[in-house]
RNA sequence: GGAGGGGUUCCCGAGUGGUCAAAGGGAUCAGACUGUAAAUCUGACGCGAAAGCUUCGGUGGUUCAAAUCCACCCCCCUCCA
């Protein structure tokens, strides 16, 4: 099912992955002539990855599957400093140890997909704190800083916006990041070859103008290619629920949590998620939606695009997992359940708090929990019927979990609104 | 260093002595309708059961009364040096 190396553009092309190409038929030719070295860069500046920034890396995966070999490279250097491209507003720095402690977080996130032990185009990982740190700031500034016109530099679109608009502003430390990212491709390029960048559409800006330096500063012809960011057609931010952010570590955000995500998923972008983030070809993916199209009700796209897409970062128990968990959620058959899976709900994941001490009242179990933030809150969720307990509506404010009537001795299931549930473990 | 503009509740943004917990929009949450959609409609949206309490960059002050006036300080932007 891998692209060969004739065609990995045109797959790209085909699953709308590809948002610009500096090199156009050159970079083509470049591909389909051999395997080559691609590399993408990730900045820390979080302690996961997220639904977002993981298109990037499947593409880098992609890459490998027709053939190349992909360095995944960790922004050690560039997290310290931060991208201006496309930020409204000049950020806080992290200190360097929470840095650091980042970039031990995104090792293995950006390993597991990329496969480092097939030969010839096992993966790498790099960080690029190892050619950066101990470079001095005269040498830099005479090497690197010397092949970039500022002039150049301040009509960038990526920056625009921080210069000309009114109330805005960016730092040297900011406007200086485009220095290093394209430092790194070439050093990339003189260490291992590396000749094709991808990133994100944001990237644009920081690619060409690692290309530019790679010439200036290695005499040879780099490429790159950019992946559209994910958007919503509804224009609200991709990769986020009422809980936050969708990350991809299971401990921010749990397999069920992450199926659920996709499993709400709009129909006007169902389609285009799943050539994003699954590895299922553009034909497979144009039956689905034929055959949604001539089905009544619910889509199975969402479904199909929930399944993969949780398997691909949790494996098949975190998928069984999160199937599991929404059956019996979604059955609308809670008492159904037996205690073998009330235990599992809470070791798969299901958001759990626990009580000591007897009876709560609901209010309190509410606010606790977190699905109300404020007592004002509870009674108003009550007030509007959209808590359950147990599968039972509750109708008053003065309701009490009591004890006696716990499912399995200790556990209360939570429910507000329509898919947002709870346990409450009682000890 | 100088001149000017600005900092309001999650965001944008009105408010320039009482009628202000603070218009309007967005986001968010809940309900109805549905497919655990979309669109639409309804409601909520500082805390508190309430009385009331705490908010408008910070600190002090004037006043019966301040987001609004005064002083000092901090931060941001634009232009000049």
């Amino acid at each position: 099912m891998a692209a060969s190396p004739l065609d990995i553009i045109s797959d790209l092309e085909n699953r709308e992955l590809v948002s610009q190409l500096a090199g156009g038929d050159e970079l083509k030719d470049h591909l389909s002539s051999g395997s080559r070295t691609v590399y993408c860069g990730f900045d820390p500046t979080a302690e996961s990855l997220h639904v977002g920034s993981v298109v990037p890396l499947l593409v880098l995966k992609r890459f490998q599957m027709a053939g190349h070999k992909p360095i995944a490279l960790i922004g050690g250097a560039t997290g310290l400093i931060g991208d201006p491209s496309f930020k409204t507003d000049e950020r806080q720095l992290n200190s360097n140890e929470v840095v650091e402690q980042w970039v031990e977080r995104l090792k293995p996130q950006l390993s597991q997909f990329l496969d480092f032990d097939c030969g010839e185009n096992s993966a790498v990982l790099v960080n690029n704190l190892d050619w950066t740190q101990d470079y001095d700031v005269l040498g830099f500034m005479r090497d690197v800083g010397k092949h970039f016109s500022v002039n150049a530099m301040i009509q960038k679109e990526s920056v625009k916006q921080r210069i000309e608009r009114e109330g805005e502003g960016i730092s040297f430390t900011e406007f200086s990041y485009m220095l290093l990212q394209s430092y790194d491709f070439a050093q990339l390029y003189k260490r291992y070859n590396c000749t094709v960048q991808v990133g994100g559409s944001d990237q644009w800006g920081n690619i060409t103008g690692g290309i530019d330096l790679t010439r200036r500063m290695e005499q040879n012809q780099v490429y790159g290619v950019t992946v559209p960011l994910v958007t919503k057609s509804d224009g609200t931010k991709f990769g986020k629920t009422e809980t936050g952010t969708v990350w991809i570590s299971a401990n921010m955000t749990s397999p069920y949590a992450l199926y659920q995500f996709w499993l709400n998923v709009a129909d006007a972008d169902v389609y285009r998620y799943l050539k994003f983030y699954s590895f299922l070809s553009v034909n497979e993916i144009e039956e689905i939606e034929q055959s949604d199209k001539n089905s009544q009700g619910r889509r199975e796209a969402q479904g199909i695009l929930a399944a993969e897409v949780t398997e691909l970062l949790h494996g098949s128990t975190g998928l069984t997992a999160a199937k599991r968990i929404s059956d019996a959620l979604f059955s609308g058959d809670i008492a159904q359940l037996t205690n073998e899976d009330l235990d599992q709900l809470e070791l798969d994941g299901l958001p759990c708090t626990v009580f000591a001490g007897g009876n709560k009242g609901i209010v309190e179990v509410l606010v606790d929990t977190d699905l109300a933030k404020s007592n004002k809150m509870a009674r108003e969720f009550i007030g509007n019927n959209a808590i359950n307990v147990n599968g039972q509506l509750v109708d008053s404010v003065n309701f009490e979990l009591d004890v006696s009537n716990a499912l399995n001795g200790k556990y209360f299931l939570l429910k507000r609104g329509k898919k947002l549930f709870h346990l409450a473990k009682f000890e």
